[in-house]
DNA sequence: GCGTTTCATGTAATCCATTACATTGCGTTG
DNA sequence: CAACGCAATGTAATGGATTACATGAAACGC
C-alpha cells in the first residue's frame, strides 16, 4: 500500500530524529506546565521538592505528567545541575565470577545512596578504560570504581573522582580497598607447608598487577619462612584464565619438574590445573595438592572442591562505593589505602603429601 | 594543622560543585575559543568535522584543546543532538557466565558503529529493569538490549529502541534473537535416547520465561518421539542456580525416583547436579548421564567434562546489537524475531545406562 | 573588472531543565 | 490600616554545546 512511500523515505539520508513514525511527540517541561497551567518553574519544583508547591497545583501537575508519560530529559538537568548520580565500574572481565560479587556490593551501597552503577568491561584495555573514564571528564558520570591497577587519566582538575577496588595503584592520590595479598597468600603457603609438603609450585599472575607481585610475595616468604628454598623452576605466570592454569602446569610436568602441591594465584587457573594434573592420571589431593585465590562461586564445586583464599568480595565492594560516594561529596577527604583481611578456605584439593616419590 | 579549617568546611552542606581544591577550572567551548582566538562555532566544528575548516585553524584549536585537556560536555551535545551513542546492556546475572559471551558480541558491533556499551545488572528485578530503561526516556542512552523475557515500559511515542536477546518475549513489536530452544532441548534428549537412556529426569527453569518453556517442550516432544511417558514425578524445576541443581537432584534422590539421565535446563545447575549425585556416590556419567544447557566457559572444565547445548553466545550479542543499530537509524524497520540454532556438545558427562539397575 | 561560487568563519537560536530572584496575595500584628 | 512575613508562583538567566543562517574574502569565469 504504502510502499512507495515507506521506501522513499527509507532511501533518503534521515534527519536524526525523524518523527516520521511518533504519534505523539516526547513531552517536555513546557508542555506539561503549559497544560496545568502553571510555569515551567512549578512544574520542576513539584517534581522536585514537592513539598513546596500547594497540595492542588502539585496533584494537578502530577496527574498531568502520568497522563502523558513525562519523564524529565535528565540531560538537561545534570547539565544544569553538573552531577548525575551515576558511577560507572569498570571492570577487566566480566567473565570472572570474582568480580560479580564485588559489584553486588557496589551496587548495594550506591543505591542507598541514590547512586546507579554502570558497568564498563575492560578487557584490561588501557583504550577501553579511557574510553569509560572519559565519561567522567566528558561529565556523563560523577566518578569511577576501577579494579585494575591502572589509573585512567581524567582531564579534570584537582581530584579525580576515582577510587581502586580489588587491586591498588601506587598513587597517593587515589584511595584503594584491597586485601592483605602477602599475608593471604603467605597463610595459604603456610598450611601447604602445615601438611608437610616441601615441593610447593607457584603459578603467579600478570607481573604487570602489583597485587600479584604481592601474592608471589607471600608465597616466598612463607617458603622461607618454613627454611624452604624458593625454585625458579617451579615458579610459572600464566594471565588468570583457565587455560593458562594447564599451560603452567603442563609446563612444568614436562620439564619434569617434582613438586606435590600447586598454589595458584587465582580460581580459574587453579581449576585449569587441576584439569591438566588429572588428564596426566595425577590425582587431586593425593598426588598433588591444589591452593586457589578468591574463592568465586565455582570453587565450592570442582572435584575435589578447592581449597582457596577467600576474598571479601561483597565488602570489597561496598567499602569501594562507600569511598568513593565520600569523595564525591567532598573532594577534600584525604585518600586511603584501606586493606581488608582475607581468609583461606580449606576443601578438599588439599591433603598431606603422599609419602611414596611421585615421579 | 589546617585541621580545623578543614571540619568547618566538611561541617556545613557544601555547595555541589565546590571548586575550593581546583587550582584549574573545568574548561568550555567557549575558553577555548578564546584562547585560540575564533568562535565557539569553529571550536566545536575543529572537533566534529575536521574537514571543514582550515588547516592552520584547525592545528592551532587543537593545540590549545590539547594543552588545557579540554573534553567536550557530552551531556550539552548530547541534549542539543538528542543522542548518546550509549547503549544499555541489561542483564539478569553478571555471575552467569552465559552472558558474558554475548555481551562480547554486543560491544564488538557497538564498537564497529560508535556507540559505547554500559552494562546494568537487574537481577530480574522489574523495579531495576525499569530504572535503567528510564535513562532510555530520560535521554541518557539511544537504547535497550534487554536479555530478559520483560519488556520495560518506557513512555515513549512509537517504536521503543528495544532489542530482545537470549530470551524472546511475545510483544510482535519488539525485535528478538534468541535460539530454537524446544529443537535444541530436543536433540539433547534425543542423544540421551539414542545411547539407551530410557529414564531421563529434567530440571527445569523458571517457568515465567518462554525459553524454559520451550525446554521443556523440547523434552517432552523428544521423549514422545522415542514413545517414552513423560514423568511429572521426574520433572523438577529450579532458580538457573548450581544450588538449585543440587536441590533438584537431592528431592528425585530422596523420592526414590529412578533415572539413569538427568537433563538440565543451563550449566549451573547441571553442575549442582553433577555435585549432587557425586555426593550421593552416583557416579557421572557411569550411574548418571549429565546434560546441560548454554555450554559456559566452565562447563568444559567440571570432572567429567559437561555434555551441553552449545548456544552461539557471541553470534546472539551481535546479532541483537546489529538489530539494535538498524531501529536506531531507522525505527521503521520491521521488527523481526531471529532464531538461531543450537549444537549439542558430547563430552565426557554422557553415556550409555550401565546395565545394572541403579537404586 | 564584475558577478558568482566557494570556502572559512562568525552570530545567534536552540536543546530542556533548574533555580535565583521577583512578584503577588493573604493573614498577622501593633 | 500600614507594615510585615510568608507561602505560592512566575520570570528569566543559566548550563555548554551544535548548527542554520549570515557574512566576508578569496577564487573564478568571461
Amino acid at each position: 500500500m504504502s510502499s512507495e512511500g515507506s521506501r522513499g523515505k527509507r532511501a533518503v539520508a534521515r534527519a536524526p530524529r525523524s518523527a516520521a513514525v511518533a504519534p505523539a511527540r516526547v513531552r517536555t517541561i513546557k508542555e506539561i506546565a503549559a497544560i496545568a497551567n502553571v510555569s515551567v518553574a512549578t512544574v520542576s519544583r513539584a517534581l522536585q521538592r514537592p513539598e513546596v508547591v500547594s497540595d492542588a497545583t502539585r496533584q494537578r501537575i502530577q496527574e498531568v505528567v502520568k497522563r502523558l508519560g513525562y519523564t524529565p530529559n535528565a540531560l538537561a538537568r545534570n547539565l544544569r545541575t553538573a552531577r548525575t548520580r551515576l558511577i560507572v565500574a569498570l571492570l577487566p572481565d566480566i567473565a570472572n565470577p570474582f568480580f560479580s560479587e564485588v559489584i553486588r556490593g557496589i551496587e548495594q551501597v550506591a543505591h542507598e545512596s541514590g547512586y546507579s552503577v554502570l558497568l564498563g568491561e575492560t578487557r584490561s584495555s588501557l583504550v577501553r578504560e579511557q574510553a569509560y573514564a572519559d565519561m567522567v571528564a566528558a561529565r556523563q558520570a560523577d566518578g569511577i570504581i576501577t579494579m585494575s591497577h591502572r589509573v585512567p587519566k581524567i582531564p579534570m582538575p584537582g581530584r579525580l573522582p576515582v577510587v581502586n577496588a580489588c587491586e591498588y595503584v601506587k598513587d597517593k592520590q587515589i584511595s584503594s580497598v584491597y586485601v592483605d595479598n602477602v599475608a593471604a597468600a603467605g597463610a595459604a603457603v603456610d598450611y601447604l607447608v602445615t601438611l608437610g609438603h616441601r615441593e610447593i609450585a607457584f603459578i603467579a599472575g600478570p607481573p604487570s598487577s602489583p597485587i600479584c607481585v604481592d601474592r608471589e610475595k607471600g608465597y616466598r616468604l612463607a617458603l622461607q619462612r618454613a627454611q624452604l628454598a624458593v625454585d625458579p623452576a617451579l615458579m610459572v605466570s600464566g594471565d588468570f584464565s583457565i587455560e593458562a592454569g594447564e599451560r603452567a602446569v603442563e609446563l612444568l610436568l614436562s620439564q619434569g619438574q617434582s613438586f606435590s602441591a600447586v598454589f595458584c594465584s587465582n580460581d580459574e587457573m587453579a581449576i585449569g590445573a587441576m584439569r591438566a594434573l588429572g588428564s596426566r592420571g595425577l590425582r587431586v589431593p593425593e598426588d598433588v595438592s591444589v591452593v586457589g585465590f578468591d574463592d568465586i562461586r565455582f570453587a565450592r564445586y570442582t572435584s575435589p572442591a578447592l581449597t582457596t583464599v577467600a576474598q571479601p568480595k561483597n565488602a570489597l565492594g561496598r567499602e569501594a562505593m562507600a569511598m568513593l560516594i565520600e569523595l564525591l561529596a567532598d573532594p577534600e577527604v584525604p585518600p586511603r589505602k584501606r586493606v581488608l583481611s582475607a581468609d583461606l578456605v580449606v576443601r578438599g584439593s588439599t591433603a598431606p603429601p603422599s609419602p611414596r616419590k611421585r615421579k
